[in-house]
RNA sequence: AGCGGGGUGGGGAAGUCAGGUUAUCCCGCGGGGCUCAUAACCCCGAGAUCGGUGGUUCAAAUCCACCCCCCGCUACCA
């Protein structure tokens, strides 16, 4: 890969009604934290941002029946995943909010110049309004009888029985979610995007986008082949960010038109409070610049078409997302995560269970890229024990206390032939490998490719034989042998880091560096390590569970 | 229903777009080896009609048609 001028490294908006599960954490935050250490390491400016998605009926519903104001609720949680997101790791230049000062305003300045150049217009249209909760009802929060089959709790959008597509007035005695009272029907104003006018720019965007996994690709180009329809970018919800547009007084600017443009707000935000607020420019306008969404399949849509939409309509020539990584979903054995069903687990309480390494692993080895996965209790055991605990750590610990027992706890100095041995030249070309794997993002391949340098070097252990050839005297070839496992052990913790931030970091101490593996670069993973250096007395770096 | 993605040994995943020697990897299982190491490690082996049916081809997991099943989206859930 060339080195570019400004990588923007992004990932979803966590709607922080809840706190993240496993399947959000894979998809979005963890995966683009894995991208954005690599290029940190390789050397790349790399900005990397997200945030707090906080507006919409969902919370303010939320906040309804927990009796507070949607802003505490917000508040509340978005310190509490702000606090999740560090404890797992996931190293976010700025963690933004929706609510931030420099989110809202960026958000109405922007809109407005999308009226001005002609892509807003408004529009009467009649919808769902409970006149107890006094809200306009999205479709979902409208429930009744479905006109098709029957089914007593159909919601607005779709029945979950029959599977039919409804509209909320078909329903048959149709009732309010949060209060079951019986919604009216009522004329109200909104303000349209006109997503039709910019499908030209948009296909062409989509058939040109450097990099779009084939999901998001495909599923893009499917919708801009039915072609596309103006989108409302206003709601009448009380919660969220008021609506700048003329005679809108009251409205609020739909969710979903606004987290996205998030991404750069956030940008703004950081730079800011840096004391360079003009230097976001430089990310967002300058066309070298490599901006890239990390995201589940479900949010496909909002990424490469309605993003890209709303940054060509300003007109003022922002960088378009250069690549979209979509991932399938994480199954909890064998079904979708449902907070009302309490399937599944969430990032705060798997923390409380396991290291978090122990779940970064198994995530990133289970990264759903091409199919749905399934997360069960059984892999996880088997990965953590067999993987990580007997592959990689012993592995490492058979190495450390052989040179800790046998060459007094120092890095033993090799022939200069010992070059030519082949595991090391096994680490070369895995290097080699893993970086090209995580240069087209392919962080499931990358991690397994590290990994077997463990199992490679498990193997040359045993043909090696060191505690043989000590046994007949025969130093040198001890030295040589322990020498290149330690040298493949430096190239773990190198090339671990981006996946397991803590245990990579570990493994450095373990060979006797007393920095940090993050500070090192990419290129630090096969340059051998120096003979002589002390070594610590090892110690496990993992433990088996259950 | 339409559209997008998927179905590969007992489990989990690559490979499919550019068809081609014994279908790859991680586990599990059976046998053997080693004894540095956390009962860990290494080697060998058994085990697959590649969702189904039909077709194209000298040759199909791969291309075409139809069917079955799983997931997502379908524009006011986010």
């Amino acid at each position: 890969m060339k080195k570019v001028a400004k990588w923007i490294v992004t990932c979803a908006w966590p709607y922080v009604n809840y706190v993240p599960h496993l399947g959000t954490m894979i998809g979005s935050a963890l995966s683009a934290d894995v991208i954005a250490r690599y290029l940190r390491m390789k050397g790349e400016d790399v900005i990397f941002v997200s945030g707090s998605d906080e507006h919409g009926t969902p919370i303010e519903v939320e906040a309804i029946k927990r009796g507070i104001e949607p802003k505490a609720l917000c508040d509340e949680n978005h310190l509490k995943i702000t606090e999740l997101f560090k404890r797992w790791g996931i190293s976010f230049d700025n963690y933004s909010r929706t609510e931030s000062p420099h989110h809202k305003d960026f958000v109405r300045s922007f809109y407005m110049k999308l009226m001005r150049n002609g892509y807003i217009y408004e529009e009467e249209v009649e919808l769902p309004f409970c006149p107890n909760c006094q809200i306009f009802l999205p479709d979902r929060f409208v429930t009744g009888q479905c006109p098709y089959c029957g089914f007593e709790d159909a919601r607005g959008d779709q029945c979950d029985n029959c599977g039919r597509l409804l509209e909320p007035d078909k329903l048959v005695k149709p009732r309010c979610t949060i209060c079951s009272t019986s919604p009216q029907f009522k004329r109200t104003k909104h303000w349209f995007f006109d997503l039709p006018k910019l499908e030209p720019e948009l296909r062409e965007y989509v058939e040109k986008a450097p990099f779009l996994t084939e999901n998001a690709r495909n599923s893009s180009l499917s919708l801009l082949r039915e072609g596309l329809k103006p989108r409302s970018v206003t709601r009448d919800n009380r919660w969220g960010i008021p609506a700048p547009f003329p005679g809108a007084e009251g409205k609020t600017i739909y969710v979903w038109m606004e987290a996205v443009l998030g991404y750069v707000s956030a940008t703004i935000e950081y730079f800011v409070k840096k004391g360079e607020p003009e230097k976001w420019k430089e990310y967002w306008f300058d066309g070298d610049s490599r901006f890239l969404c990390f995201i589940g399949k479900d949010n496909i849509p909002f990424h490469t078409l309605i993003l890209p939409a709303l940054l060509i309509a300003s007109r003022e020539g922002y960088v378009l997302p250069w690549g979209v990584s979509a991932t399938e979903y994480l199954l909890f054995e064998g079904q979708k995560f449902s907070k009302s069903r309490r399937i599944g687990v969430w990032i705060d309480e798997a923390l409380e269970m396991y290291p978090v390494d122990y779940w970064r692993y198994v995530l990133l080895y289970l990264r759903p890229e091409g199919r749905d996965v399934s997360f069960t209790w059984p892999l996880f055991k088997e990965l953590v024990n067999s993987h990580l605990n007997d592959t990689l750590g012993n592995f490492v610990y058979r190495v450390l206390s052989f040179t800790s027992r046998v060459f007094s706890s120092k890095v033993p100095t090799p022939r200069s032939d010992w070059i030519k041995e082949e595991l090391w030249e096994i680490v070369l070309e895995k290097f080699q490998r893993t970086s090209s794997y995580l240069d087209s993002f392919r962080i499931k391949d990358a991690l397994q490719e590290v990994m077997s340098i463990a199992r490679e070097g498990n193997r040359y252990l045993n043909e090696k034989a060191p505690w043989d050839a000590i046994r007949k005297g025969l130093v040198d070839e001890a030295s040589i042998s322990i020498y290149v496992c330690l040298t493949a052990i430096k190239s773990l913790a190198i090339m671990l880091a981006p996946f397991m931030p803590k245990s990579a970091n570990d493994i450095w101490r373990g060979i006797g560096y007393t920095n940090s593996v993050h500070e090192e670069k990419w290129e630090e993973a096969i340059k051998p390590i120096e003979p002589g250096r002390e070594v610590p007395t090892p110690k496990p770096l993992f433990t088996k569970i259950k």
